[in-house]
DNA sequence: CCAACGATGGTCT
DNA sequence: GACCATCGTTGGC
């Protein structure tokens, strides 16, 4: 398994939130692998749409992990994208357990294969992510690997709940995959 | 089954 | 003081 280098993370934002289907991710000695995303660059809909200290990192970095607290009891998953000085992220909206699972199961108080990681929330609670790794590069306590897998056929949709920017087909899933947050 | 709602705290105006 | 890139529970059918 040979980890992203960080022009993987250098491109376009919606090709990279493409490109990380299927990609193994690595935390806490557990791993998981990305069947759900969503793309933010600088639109109406994303925390990059004016500069503030929050969204600071998706212009000033690039390959970086992006953590922030959401509704104040659950955390978000990003990774920092396009060149320094450009803003963007992809968010990972859901994974498939693949390795630990029996930690897994214990953050997140559920016996639940199903219930584990689709979902945002959900994963960063399994996979044990917090604001603490906030900044990092990837690399260090997040790992993301090509294993050689091959997605079958990407779909995409509007991004889940937001309100503007509704038209933006900005969300990517495995089809099919049962542990997307949802099929549709 | 599924729509509605409350929990809970950081961030921004 | 309003707003959230969410989730689990509740209460109606």
């Amino acid at each position: 398994m040979k980890s992203l280098p960080a022009t993987f993370f250098a491109r376009n934002t919606v090709q990279v939130a493409q490109d990380l289907l299927g990609k193994v991710i690595e935390v806490n000695s557990m791993k998981a692998r990305i069947v759900e995303t969503e793309a933010y660059g600088r639109d109406p809909a994303s925390h990059a749409f004016k500069k503030t200290p929050r969204s600071s990192l998706m212009f000033d970095t690039s390959g970086h992990v992006y953590v922030y607290l959401i509704y104040g009891m659950y955390e978000c998953l990003n990774f920092t994208t396009e060149k320094v000085g450009e803003p963007g992220a992809v968010l990972i909206r859901a994974v498939e357990p693949l390795q630990g699972m029996e930690r897994m199961k214990k953050k997140r108080k559920t016996d639940d294969v199903d219930n584990l990681c689709s979902g945002p929330g959900k994963l960063c609670q399994a996979l044990g992510i917090t604001r603490k790794l906030n900044g990092t590069k990837v690399g260090i306590g997040v790992n993301v690997y090509d294993d050689g897998y091959k997605v079958a056929k990407i779909m995409s949709s509007s991004r889940i709940g937001i309100k503007d920017a509704q038209d933006l087909p900005w969300r990517f899933f495995i089809e099919g995959n049962r542990f997307v947050s949802r099929a549709s």
